[in-house]
DNA sequence: CCCTGCTAGTTTTTT
DNA sequence: ACTAGCAGGG
């Protein structure tokens, strides 16, 4: 192996011996580059490529480091186990089902499918009217998983906690757990905290995989929660041959359960661990580290590192202030066209913003220019609805007892099995101590059923029965092709399709699942085995966007600044920094919420390789609604000289409060008052309705355009 | 049981 | 501003 293409401290990770190492990497030093070679030089010396174990958190870094590591260590890379920490944990209850207590065909179930099972659990508890809530129960109950509390652990905190929805969560945990487990399914937090129990309980099973894996490596660690860190820590307890790499500057998951902790006590927890910090920076020019580095610099919390390059030169960083939204798309898609002209292909080019409502301006803006784009993450194909469906039937035959997957399907296309009578299978299903998908087939049972009804249940049992019967005979593109026809859920879209617009582009999505289920197919079959039709759905249940093969297409990309990480492109634009928006949700954000913002900013600037735009906007709609904006305090932090806006005097800390106190305004501002806005001009106040933080106002300026604005942030000044 | 008009939530980030 | 989910009538 070739290691003069590493420096000197990225050679001293690849190179360590025994024990723990953690590698603190900061942003384009190099990271994938140290532990793939890492695991080559390993193999190189000896190790079985099957003992050792590499975890990420996303499939693509996963298939990313696989092919870099076959690329060094050729034929001997499909032996490594690269996973992903919910791959890995999913494998081992496959493997060890029935000492885990999960049933042999579990279906994982995605957060949409948790967040319909909470909101049945929460209706069963009576809580009908909090029914809003499900997303917040569903996140309590996903970080007391990650936290390693089951439903009898969170009751027990519950109870001596004072806070009353705690124990209204435990309630609903419980509840939630049961139907999740009579529906032999399994959620994302479940993964991890099954297998820590099948890994503390089962000493010969743990002790085994003790043995078993010489070589633990973990990507990404700053990003891992509690579960995460005992499953990494049990299996490399034997051999301590535990590598950890990570950026604790790149922390931008805490909401996800994410517990910086672990990267920043790394050495407490293992012994006589070697330490190996990269901050030589191959990626980005000099202006675009040095300004990054001064927003990081304002986090407390942190293991100090300065990233440094040896390149010389590069153009500074540009921050534009815009009006709004639309003129920020169009001077980012003109600075776009500007560039396309000097020569970069599309390619090269990156919008990212907070939040995905960001992107339909961007979309609007490119789409009139005609600027081809590729727009990453907000709408996922996997969790379209036809999707969805078609993937709830294929659930359905592996796992009978599915009954989310079950209910989901059960009358599309419409079988006239309505609210009434699944209400009645229900109840039968209740009275005997089922969910609904085991008494399903016991339809004709059931009383009160309307004929048509009873025929249409007993034709789909028929049709599950049959294809089930069939399916081990069946590839994974014959099965699927076989459920959309004869469920008649293609022809019923096709259908539909002459009459709705939107019923073809459901279609257009089937088909592609369709001829995405045959690619998968081929690829696996180069490989010498044949996709069954629960590998293919094991593999997607766990992929939450499908990776675009047509990168043919010279075009822009656009993702939220946490699909970004671990990305680089030559130029890229880093948009909306107001406050408010980012950091999101100031004013009532704890130090720690603002701390991981900066991070999250500091993410978005360093993958930035020649040029890097910040952009902000004075106003911008929101709900419908115009808000104004002042600059994010990390322009201020950056600190840019040169081309920066007028904003940059203010003293933005002090201003971050609202710009106008509503109360002042609020009761002062009568209708029919006169006003200026600072951007609309003149105007008169039509109507007012609310009161308090939420008082707005509907006003007509001179130019003819009525806005209804919120009191507490607009600067309307009465004159 | 299906259709239509209303209401309420949505926009923080995702394995 | 937009939409998905739901209540109430056909």
């Amino acid at each position: 192996m070739d290691l003069s293409l590493l420096n000197s401290e990225q050679a001293k990770a690849v190179l360590h011996k025994e024990g723990p190492l953690l590698v603190l990497a900061a942003a384009g030093t190099g990271k994938t580059r140290v532990i793939t070679y890492r695991i080559a030089r390993l193999i190189e010396e000896g190790v079985p490529p099957g003992k050792i174990l590499a975890v990420t958190f996303t499939n693509k870094a996963a298939e990313e480091m696989r092919q870099r590591i076959e690329s060094l260590a050729p034929g001997r890379a499909s032996a490594v186990w690269v996973h992903t920490f919910h791959g890995f944990c999913a494998k081992l209850l496959r493997q060890h089902y029935e000492a885990a207590k999960v049933s042999r065909y579990f279906t994982i179930y995605d957060q949409s499918d948790q967040k319909r099972l909470i909101s049945d659990a929460m209706k069963e508890c009576g809580f009908e009217r909090e029914a809003a809530k499900a997303s917040m129960y569903a996140s309590i109950i996903s970080r007391a998983k990650d936290d390693l509390l089951d439903a009898g652990s969170y009751a027990i905190y519950a109870s001596t906690s004072i806070d009353p929805s705690r124990k209204i969560a435990a309630q609903i945990y419980s509840v939630y757990q049961k139907k999740i487990e009579s529906a032999g399914g399994v959620d994302f937090g479940d993964l991890l905290l099954k297998v820590c129990s099948l890994l503390k309980e089962h000493p010969s099973i743990r002790e085994y995989y003790q043995d078993y894996f010489l070589h633990v490596l973990v990507d990404e660690y700053q990003d891992t929660n509690h579960a995460q860190y005992i499953i990494t820590k049990t299996l490399a307890a034997k051999h301590k041959n535990l590598c950890v790499v990570g950026d604790d500057d790149q922390s931008v998951y805490s909401w996800r359960g994410a517990d910086i902790r672990n990267i920043l006590e790394f050495e407490r927890d293992f012994k006589e661990t070697g330490v190996v910090t990269l901050e030589q920076n191959y990626r980005s020019t000099k202006p675009i580290l040095e300004a990054a580095g001064r927003i990081i610099n304002n986090n407390g919390r942190r293991k100090s590192k300065t990233l440094w390059t040896q390149r010389q030169g590069g153009a500074a960083v540009r921050v534009q202030e815009l009006i709004d939204e639309r003129e920020e798309a169009s001077w980012v898609v003109q600075k776009i066209e500007e560039g396309k002209k000097s020569g970069h292909p599309l390619s090269s080019f990156a919008i990212f913003y907070r939040t995905n409502a960001q992107s339909r301006s961007f979309e609007e803006a490119l789409r009139r220019a005609g600027v081809p784009y590729r727009l990453i993450g907000a709408m996922r194909f996997y969790q379209r609805q036809e999707i969805k469906d078609a993937l709830a039937y294929a659930r359905i035959l592996l796992n009978p007892r599915d009954e989310i997957s079950l209910l989901r399907v059960v009358n599309v296309p419409p079988r006239g099995i309505g609210k009434t009578s699944l209400e009645r299978l229900k109840a039968f299903a209740n009275a005997r101590g089922l969910n609904a998908s085991e008494s399903f087939r016991d339809a004709d049972k059931i009383d009160n059923l309307t004929p048509s009804c009873r025929k249409s249940l007993a034709e789909l049992n028929h049709f599950f029965d049959k294809l089930r019967a069939d399916l081990p005979n069946l590839s994974a593109w014959q099965a699927m092709a076989r459920i959309l026809d004869e469920s008649r859920y293609l022809s019923w879209l096709e259908e539909e399709s002459e009459t709705d617009i939107e019923a073809a582009s459901r279609l257009a999505n089937v088909q592609e699942l369709l001829s995405s289920v045959k690619e998968y197919e081929e690829r696996r079959q180069a490989r010498g085995s044949p996709l069954s039709l629960g590998e293919y759905l094991e593999e997607i249940s766990l992929q939450t966007d499908r990776e675009t093969t047509d990168t043919a297409a010279d075009s822009i990309t656009l993702m939220t600044i946490h699909l970004a990480k671990g990305l680089e492109y030559p130029i890229v634009f880093l948009t909306g920094l107001e406050e408010g928006l980012f950091p999101i949700g100031s004013g009532n954000s704890s130090k720690e919420e603002l701390e991981e913002e900066r991070r999250l900013c500091y993410v978005g600037m360093t993958r930035a390789k020649e040029m890097l735009y910040l952009t902000h906007t004075s106003a911008r709609r929101v709900f419908g609604q115009t808000y104004s904006n002042i600059p994010s305090r990390f322009v201020m932090e950056a600190q840019l000289s040169g081309e920066l806006s007028t904003e940059r005097t203010r003293d933005y800390t002090a201003t971050s409060a609202p710009v106008v106190p509503a109360q002042r305004l609020g009761t002062n501002l009568r209708i029919g008052a006169r006003v200026r806005h600072p951007l609309f001009g003149v105007g008169e106040v039509l109507e007012k309705s609310g009161s308090g933080e939420t008082a707005k106002a509907l006003v007509r300026f001179e130019n003819g355009r009525s806005t209804k604005l919120v009191l507490r942030y607009t600067p309307l000044e009465i004159i």
